[in-house]
This record gives structure tokens, C-alpha cells and sequence, in this order.
RNA sequence: GGGGUCUUAGCUCAGCUGGGAGAGCAUCUGCCUUACAAGCAGAGGGUCAUAGGUUCGAGCCCUAUAGGCCCCACCA
């Protein structure tokens, strides 16, 4: 029996409640179980610095409705989720913290480091977690990983071993991205790219045989100090001569040469470019090219080193100053231009980089890519919206090695041993190994490896990898992958190439794109904006399920949405009215007693909806496996707020407030299904409210979470009765919209007439007497095959093979009557010359497909017919 | 420079394989009708960016143009 529900919806009170209940019955547990079929998905780990933000909240509710829907399918729906270890990001915060104590990395060494590092991780690794759980998240905790657990780390070794081994990692002296605040080496996908206003240098070097200067432009005068050479294009005219020749270096007045190189374009600029290998990735190739020194002129924090005395210690930017002022001094400067250019920046403090020579760990990435292209290619892999194939092929086609050292502490180390005596290196698993040559141990390889590294390997390390576990055999390669557009190089790339390199198999068959979250504004939301809002203070003022119903509606795969309060305040809105509903019919199943009902039993409205929930079952099924979740909610929320409690529950009172009405367990038993059914068909959108009506509105199940999912089924398929419901619907909205055009008061009752010659339309109406009392405010209703007995002057509403006469006397307006009319009659006209346009075409009658040009011809019978009626009642006012 | 994407009602956005333009919010008019005023009933409001093309038929497919956004790229 069901009971009685608060009077409004207070999501604060109910959701801790029963997210704990979930937990404490182990739902969200997933199981290798060989008689269902596994679903799954690996949830983007969140960093442990981090705070839940709107991003988090869209992700993990996408991945949320989806793991609900198949559990609920009958599927063993697993959702792995876990946490990252974020090198980078972790570090530098602890290091901030330090900095704070006035304690330095150095001071307190590798060791003392990490402890605060671990430390720091058990105190807030968990508060995104908890975060998380407040959304809903139906995620498995049971099997929360984290990156730098001892599995993850395991699997990481075991890869960075292999993939040596196979000669796909090695070491070697590059130039790469260095951020000197970081003080690390980062990848190119870490770099961001930004537009600054900056200056050009024009800058002379006089040859050094005295015969005159070679002028060139830099946007970086300051690293002149390392300049190697001097570069042309060999094709250049201009400086045939020249080549071969030498210049004096300003300032340093060191003799470099001048080289010719196809890289130097002739048409920009002069034509010359300043060639400093050590600080500039193009020059790096040119040197390696020419055999040129490198020097590099700068330290770790990007200040100028001691070899140069006089700006030694200064940083990039003084040491710019300085050397600009000095390049003048000495008739080296010709001039400065304002100039805008693109300058890379560390993704995690937006420090413009320094490009770097120094020796790190690649990956070669051509090989690996080649089957990651592939494997999209040929559709084993799908991204929604299928557009970000393109994103993802143009990324893998042009990728260049990925240097994967780090010099940070916080991190999985890198497994490369050295012997200080021999210089052997190996590459192995062992903890503690000792030199193969000499016997002598080892010391490992400071550095520790990319964070992107081990979270490429998250779909099978989460699942037990390296080792075989059934789990993994089971539950891999996994459905679904939800992620932001932003992160497909860093991590979706990533990890299809570690799947298919060390699985065998793609990671994932689809992954689903979502965009950003944005402000009211459609600004990016921000710290430094201070234009974020907290999910966490949506969740407190208007709860889980309205956040949660705002992130996934009226938006679609793929695209970047604004957050508006008003649109929480809308999806708060339905959680109440559905609130309210279910109220309602509980209320009355209260207050009868509990009969069976056959189908026979019950009426043609109670079909009509019924009809209509199968329906949506059958469309929202359909959209949610096609990852439409936007338009399948809004369908499951049009279905609830219009059809089911505006019509068919004011349809239904009549029945349930007279309890000489044989057909009242018919409608308890109709409103329970319905209700029940688009539960269902919510709970994984709206969990909370869902689970707390479903609760106390039956005893059967004890949870709406792992109820079946509502299918489409042929008996509860009534298209008759949908037909006939649907024609009262309209006839009483013509009926409402005249009484409105005519201010005629609610309170005031009309008799109805209805006139057809249609028996079935007329036993459709008679059926449906009720509703035109309580929906259409009639006092009486008659239905007759013709016009006697009727005041001439009553208001008529045309309708399709038919016309309702109300008469209103003394109320009615013929001139508002025939204004009303002649409009109805233009609509009719636009109509009728649509369907004719379209049937007089020979090409459409013969090219249309049957189905299509019958539909049309019924049409036209249909609004010829009302024409005649509305063009009969305008002659009659009229005469 | 290359690629992607968007342009639909006052605002923010949906619109599935081409077949009579939708929602939420806002606006206007009535209603405290015993589930809900966080509500009910009704209304107004759109040459679907522009120009061509394909088609019996285009918001949807193709081409070009304009404007916005995003990503990638070594022009110093």
C-alpha cells in the first residue's frame, strides 16, 4: 500500500539517505557473472587537487544516466572509477604549500617529499570522491582505483619495459618544451598556444671581414647570446655571396657563420634568420643539420647562466631589456616593431615555455599510431558526434614522439638503472638491480614519467592488468568512454594506442563527446573569472536531479552549453511536478481498495495513455542506445507534464472522486502502471526522486534502480483508442481557445452541442461526454446528426467532420464570431493550397512513396470538409 | 596557413535516416478548479545567415559568400 508523501519535494533531506541505501545494498557492485552481458565504462579519473566543478558534474552525470540504463536493461553494468595522481598539478601544489613553511623540495629530499606527497593524497584524494557521490554516481566504489596504486603501478613498469624492449622508448638529447616554473619538461600537448603582443627586433651583425652587416628580425633578441649561426635560403640571390662567410656576433663577439638552409623563407623579413639552437626547436634542426654548437644560455628557471657575467642571474625578460639596451650601444639594434605572435605556455600555470635541448625518454609514436587510426577507421572504435574522427586523425597523423620524462618527484619513476662505474644502463622491473657488467648497484633514473602515461593504460590497469584477471577478460574492451572534447589528444589517443599495443584490443567502442560548460555568458568558467559555479551549491539549494536533468537537457553531444540558474529553477519545476503527481495518485490508492483489473476492463483513455507510454518506452530506448540522451529526457518530460498530468489525470478525476464508478480500479490501476513506468524510464536521469517515490509507492520491489526497464509491448498497443483520445483532446481545445477568444469566465458553463454525420465520430464523443464537462466546461452535452434545436447564433468550432455548436446568447459577439472565423478560415486556405500544391504535382503523385501521398489525400478530405463547415457559419452570420 | 563547427522565436538552445518549424525562459490574457501558483487554461512571436544547386519536396544534402567560435600548424 502506498504511503503518504511530504507535501513538497525536499531533495536535502532524501538524497544522503538513499545514496546510502544504494551503497549498503551493493547495487553500484558489478560481478563477472556469465549469464549477462557485461557494460562498461571507466570513469575519467579526476585529479586529487581537484574540486568538483561543472565539468565534472556534465561527465559524470552523462556516464551516470548510462550505467543506470543498462544496469536496469539487465546488463552487468560496471562504472571503474578511480582517481589520478596528477604529477604536475599535485606537485606544484605541494610545493606551494611548502612554500608557504618556507621548506624547499631540497630541503627535505626525495623521501621526505613523497611522504608529504602521500600524505597529501590521503587527505584530499577522497574529497573529489565524495564529491561525486553527491551527484549520484553510480559508480562501483568497491573498485576504486588510483593511478599510482600498486596495480596501476605495476602495469606502468610493465609497459615502459615492454615498449623499451621493443625499441619503442629510448632515450636521446632533444629539444623539448621546458616550463621554468614547473621546472620539468612537458609534451607538445601540454603546450598551449596564446597570442601576445610583442615586438620585432631588427638586429645587423657585421661581417666579419668588415665588408658590410646581414640584417635580420627576432622576436627573441635576448637569446642572441647562443646564436651559432646565421641562416639563408640557398636560392636567395641576395646573399649568394655571403654564404660561406661569417659574421661577428654583437655583443659576445663571437665569429659564427653564415649557412644556407631551406628553412629560411626568403619572402619574410629580410630573408635572414638568427640561428640559436639551444633555445628554439626550428633552430635545434637547423644545427643538427649544419653540425652546429649548442649552446644554451640559460639556466632551469630560465635565467640568463654565469657564463655571460654581465646579465648572469637576470631573468628572460630583464636579461631582454639589458641585452636590447647593449645591442643599441653597440649600432646593432636598426629598429622595433610592434609585432603579435603566437607563444607556447605550460597548460598547468601558463608560463611561456622555454624550449629546452636536454636528454629525456620518448616514445616513438609513428608505429603505435598507424593501427589507433585504423581501428576508427574501420568503425571498431566510434566517436559521437562522428565529426571528432576528424579532430583525432589530423592529431595521430601529425604526432611527433612524446617525451615522457618528467623531472618531478611525484610520479611512477622511470624503471632505467645506471652504473655510475661503467655507464651501463638497463631497463628492467627489479627494485634494486645491480650492474650487468660490473656487478655494482645501481642507481635509478630520478625522473618519473608523464601523468598521461599511466592513465593511457586506465581502461585494462583498472580491470588488473598485466595480470589476466577474469575481469578483465570479462568486462574489457570496454562500451563506453564519456569525455570532454578538450582532452581527446591528451588522453583518448593515448589510451587507444595503449590498448591496442599491449591488449590486442580497442580500449573502448564508443566514445561519447560532451562540451563545456560554460557561463550565463557563454564565457569559459574560470578561478581566475571567478565565474564558476559550484555544482555542489546547485545540489544544496535545488538538489541532485534538477542539476543533474539541467546538464542533459536541450543540449547535444558534443556541444558547449551556458548554465543558467533559470534553467535549474525549470528542472526543479518538473521534480515537483512529478512530485506532485505521484502524490496525488497515491493519495487515492490510499483511499480504495486494492482490486485486479483486466485489460478489458479498462476505458479507451486509459488505453490511450498506456499506448502512449509504449510508445516513449520504444523512443526513448531507441534514442538513449543512440546517446541522445537530451532529446530522449525531453520526450520522457513531455510525456509526464502534458500528456500524463495534464490530460490524462484530469481526465481520470471524475472516475477516481465517485466510487459507484465501475471503472475506478481500471484508472488506480492505469495512473500506478503509468507512473510507475515513466519512473522508470527517469530514474536514470533523476534518480533521487525517482527511487523515493518508487519506494513508497509500492512493496513489491525495493528499489527502482535495478527494476527492469519499461520495453515496447504489441498488447498495450491500442492505436484506436489513441485516435479517439486524441480527437477529444483537440475538440476540447477548440472548444477552451473559442471560450478564451470570446472571455467567456470559466466559472460560466455552456451547454455543448456536438453535430456529425460520422456514427463513429459520434460514438467516439459520446464515450467521451465526461471530458467535455470537465475539461471543456460544458454544463450538458448533445450529440446530434443535425443543426435542429439549436440557437442560430451559438459560437460553432469547426472540427474535423463535425461542428460543436455553444450557445452563449446574450455573450455572443458576431463580429468577434465571423473575425474568428475568417481566421480559421485563412489557416484552412493556406492548408488546402499546401495539399493541393502538392497532390496537382504529377512528379509528387508519381515519385512520393505511397504512404506519404495517401496521407496527404487524407488531408485533403479532411480540411475540405472543415472548410465547408467554417464557410457555411460565416454566410450565416454574415447574412 | 590547414581543419572543424556554428548561424532556427526577444534570450538560451533542440530538431533522429530530407515529407506540414519545437522546448525552456521571457511577453500578453484569464484563472487560488480539493496533486502542484515551483501551478492551470489560452495567445502572440521565426523568408531556419545570404546566394546558387540537387530533389516531386531542403532547417536538414552539395557549392560559394559573410559573420562568430574552437582546434591544429616551425614563418624567425
Amino acid at each position: 500500500m502506498a504511503k503518504e508523501l511530504e507535501k513538497t519535494y525536499n531533495p536535502s533531506e532524501i538524497e544522503g539517505r538513499l545514496y546510502q541505501k544504494w551503497l549498503d545494498k551493493k547495487y553500484f557492485h558489478a560481478e563477472v557473472n556469465r549469464d549477462k552481458k557485461p557494460f562498461t565504462i571507466v570513469m575519467p579519473p579526476p585529479n586529487i587537487t581537484g574540486q568538483l566543478h561543472m565539468g565534472h558534474a556534465l561527465d559524470n552525470t552523462l556516464q551516470d544516466i548510462l550505467i543506470r540504463f543498462k544496469r536496469m536493461q539487465g546488463y552487468e553494468a560496471l562504472w571503474v572509477p578511480g582517481t589520478d595522481h596528477a604529477s604536475i598539478a599535485t606537485e606544484a601544489k605541494i610545493v606551494e604549500a611548502m612554500r608557504k613553511e618556507g621548506v624547499t623540495k631540497e630541503d627535505i629530499g626525495r623521501e621526505g617529499f613523497l611522504k608529504r606527497a602521500w600524505d597529501w593524497k590521503a587527505e584530499y584524494g577522497g574529497r573529489i570522491v565524495s564529491q561525486l557521490k553527491k551527484i549520484g554516481s553510480s559508480a562501483d566504489w568497491d573498485r576504486e582505483r588510483f593511478t599510482m596504486d600498486d596495480g596501476c603501478s605495476e602495469a606502468v613498469k610493465d609497459v615502459f619495459v615492454n615498449l623499451y624492449n621493443k625499441g619503442q622508448i629510448y632515450k636521446g638529447e632533444r629539444i623539448i618544451n621546458w616550463c621554468p616554473k614547473c621546472l620539468t619538461s612537458i609534451s607538445d600537448a601540454e603546450v598551449e598556444y596564446e597570442d601576445q603582443a610583442g615586438h620585432f627586433w631588427h638586429l645587423r651583425y657585421p661581417l666579419a671581414d668588415g665588408s658590410g652587416y646581414i640584417q635580420m628580425a627576432t622576436t627573441r633578441p635576448e637569446t642572441m647570446l647562443g646564436d651559432t649561426a646565421v641562416a639563408v635560403n640557398p636560392k636567395d640571390e641576395r646573399y649568394k655571396d655571403m654564404v660561406g662567410k661569417t659574421v661577428i656576433l654583437p655583443i659576445v663577439h663571437r665569429e659564427i657563420p653564415i649557412i644556407a638552409d631551406d628553412y629560411v623563407e626568403m619572402e619574410f623579413g629580410t630573408g635572414v634568420v638568427k640561428i640559436t639552437p639551444a633555445h628554439d626547436p626550428n633552430d635545434f634542426e637547423v644545427g643538427l643539420r649544419h653540425n652546429l654548437p649548442v649552446i644554451n644560455v640559460m639556466t632551469d628557471d630560465a635565467k640568463i647562466t654565469d657564463e655571460y657575467p654581465k646579465y648572469a642571474g637576470m631573468d628572460r625578460y630583464e636579461a631582454r631589456k639589458a641585452i636590447v639596451a647593449d645591442l643599441e650601444a653597440e649600432g646593432a639594434l636598426v629598429k622595433i616593431e610592434d609585432y603579435s605572435h603566437n607563444v607556447g605556455t605550460c597548460y598547468r600555470c601558463h608560463t611561456t615555455v622555454e624550449p629546452r635541448v636536454s636528454k629525456q625518454w620518448f616514445v616513438k609514436m609513428k608505429e603505435l599510431a598507424q593501427p589507433a587510426i585504423e581501428a576508427v577507421k574501420n568503425g571498431d572504435t566510434k566517436f559521437v558526434p562522428e565529426h571528432f574522427d576528424k579532430t583525432y586523425y589530423h592529431w595521430l597523423e601529425g604526432i611527433k614522439d612524446w617525451c615522457i620524462s618528467r623531472q618531478l618527484w611525484w610520479g611512477h619513476r622511470i624503471p632505467a638503472f645506471y652504473c655510475d662505474d661503467c655507464g651501463e644502463m638497463v631497463v628492467t622491473k627489479e627494485e634494486a638491480p645491480v650492474c650487468p657488467k660490473c656487478g655494482k648497484p645501481m642507481r635509478q633514473d630520478p625522473d618519473t614519467l608523464d601523468t598521461w602515461f599511466s592513465s593511457a593504460l586506465w581502461p585494462f590497469s583498472t580491470l588488473g592488468w598485466p595480470e589476466k584477471t577474469e575481469e578483465l577478460e570479462y568486462f574489457y574492451p570496454t562500451d563506453v568512454l564519456v569525455t570532454g572534447y578538450d582532452i581527446i589528444f591528451f588522453w583518448v589517443v593515448r589510451m587507444m594506442f595503449s590498448g591496442l599495443e599491449h591488449m590486442g584490443e580497442i580500449p573502448f567502442k564508443t566514445v561519447l563527446i560532451h562540451g563545456l560548460v560554460r557561463d550565463s555568458q557563454g564565457r569559459k568558467m574560470s578561478k581566475s573569472l571567478g565565474n564558476g559555479i559550484d555544482p555542489l551549491e546547485v545540489i544544496d539549494k535545488y538538489g541532485a536531479d534538477a542539476l543533474r536533468l539541467t546538464l542533459v537537457t536541450g543540449n547535444a553531444p558534443g556541444n558547449d552549453m551556458r548554465f543558467y540558474w533559470e534553467r535549474v529553477e525549470a528542472s526543479r519545476n518538473f521534480a515537483n511536478k512529478v512530485w506532485n503527481a505521484s502524490r496525488f495518485i497515491m493519495m487515492n490508492l490510499d483511499k480504495a481498495e486494492d482490486k485486479a483489473v483486466d485489460l478489458f476492463e479498462l476505458t479507451p483513455a486509459d488505453k490511450w495513455i498506456l499506448s502512449k507510454l509504449n510508445t516513449l518506452a520504444k523512443d526513448v530506448t531507441e534514442n538513449m542506445e543512440n546517446f541522445d540522451l537530451g532529446v530522449a529526457v525531453s520526450k520522457i518530460y513531455d510525456f509526464i507534464w502534458e500528456e500524463f498530468c495534464d490530460w490524462y489525470i484530469e481526465m481520470v478525476k471524475p472516475r477516481l472522486y465517485n466510487d459507484e464508478d465501475t471503472t475506478k480500479a481500471a484508472a488506480l490501476f492505469t495512473l500506478k502502471t503509468v507512473l510507475i513506468e515513466s519512473l522508470k524510464l527517469l530514474h536514470p536521469y533523476m534518480p533521487f526522486i525517482t527511487e523515493e517515490i518508487f519506494c513508497n509507492l509500492q512493496d513489491e520491489e525495493e528499489s527502482i534502480m535495478i527494476s527492469k526497464w519499461p520495453e515496447y509491448k504489441e498488447e498495450f498497443n491500442f492505436p484506436e483508442d489513441e485516435l479517439a483520445i486524441e480527437t477529444i483532446k483537440e475538440a476540447v481545445r477548440g472548444i477552451r481557445n473559442t471560450r478564451t477568444s470570446m472571455n467567456v469566465a470559466p466559472s460560466r458553463k455552456a451547454k455543448v452541442y456536438v453535430v456529425s454525420e460520422d456514427e463513429k465520430l459520434k460514438s467516439i464523443f459520446d464515450n467521451g461526454k465526461v471530458f467535455f464537462a470537465t475539461l471543456g466546461y460544458a454544463s450538458d452535452v448533445v450529440i446530434q446528426s443535425d443543426k435542429s434545436g439549436i440557437d442560430t447564433d451559438a459560437v460553432a468550432v469547426v472540427i474535423p467532420n463535425g461542428t460543436i455548436y455553444m450557445p452563449f446568447a446574450e455573450l455572443v459577439d458576431i463580429s468577434k464570431e465571423i473575425e474568428r472565423l475568417e481566421k480559421e478560415e485563412k489557416n484552412l486556405e493556406g492548408e488546402l493550397k499546401r495539399v493541393n500544391g502538392m497532390l496537382n504535382n504529377e512528379k509528387f503523385v508519381s515519385k512520393a512513396p505511397a504512404a506519404k501521398l495517401q496521407e496527404e489525400k487524407d488531408k485533403l478530405a479532411k480540411y475540405t470538409q472543415m472548410m465547408e463547415q467554417v464557410k457555411e457559419r460565416l454566410a450565416h452570420l454574415r447574412g
